[in-house]
DNA sequence: CCCGCATGCAATCGTTGAGTTGCAGATGGA
DNA sequence: TCCATCTGCAACTCAACGATTGCATGCGGG
């Protein structure tokens, strides 16, 4: 979970499966039904349905003919977690560079040499 | 700020710059230090870099002959509640879905035709 | 002063990914 | 039954991206 981070987000850095997502966020649809809204094929959209599936940004279900999807909250919640965690984790370790640049001391010049 | 969401998300999304924020996240690093670290060239990180501080993500400082860079947790910080903002918008939906769904009235079939 | 190291820019290469078109199968409704 | 529609798979094009090499520059230290 925590290994799929990447993947995760790079299946949130295109533009065109944002509106996907957020078109599933509002109701349920099929992908012809987002292909009649979206500037783009029908098949171009199945693939980033396929894409947001693999990684739990989107639910598939069986509607008698037509497959509906639908955008998944949790995952996302769940992302939000982890980068929050990892920022947070970042700042801590900038306050104790700070802490250290501003403490009296020996300079930490040609620490590294 | 928001639109820049698919922005920040492609940059998160590609696991040898996770793994340079890794680096950045424990302590400020020069691209030639990191080249020295991790399996890839100076210059391949150069551009990792760039597209990292174009987003917010890392913080460069000259100093003295070399540059270095940091890891910012704040935009990862206010990415992450971007995205839980957003899920919680999701779930929402997925309530009032069910609501409908397990109310008895009328069968939507047919609606969308 | 001169050498070494760190940086920046440019050209190139292979791969991945987004998008398209075409076609065949399956299913629900008139 | 017949038709319209929704789906899935395959092949193809084109641009973007990750990564490399090569070269020129600039600054610090011995």
């Amino acid at each position: 979970m925590t290994a799929a981070l990447p993947a995760l987000c790079a299946a949130l850095g295109d533009p065109t499966r944002w509106e996907i997502l957020t078109r599933l966020g509002e109701g349920p649809l099929s992908a012809s039904a987002l292909a009649r809204v979206l500037p783009i094929s029908r098949q171009a959209i199945g693939k980033h349905l396929e894409v947001l599936r693999e990684v739990g940004l989107v639910e598939s279900e069986q509607r008698g003919r037509e497959v509906v999807h639908l955008a998944v909250g949790a995952r996302l919640g769940a992302l939000a977690g982890e980068l929050d965690r990892i920022g947070r984790s970042w700042e801590t370790r900038l306050l104790r560079v700070k802490e250290a640049a501003e403490r009296p001391g020996p300079h930490p010049r040609g620490v590294t040499g």
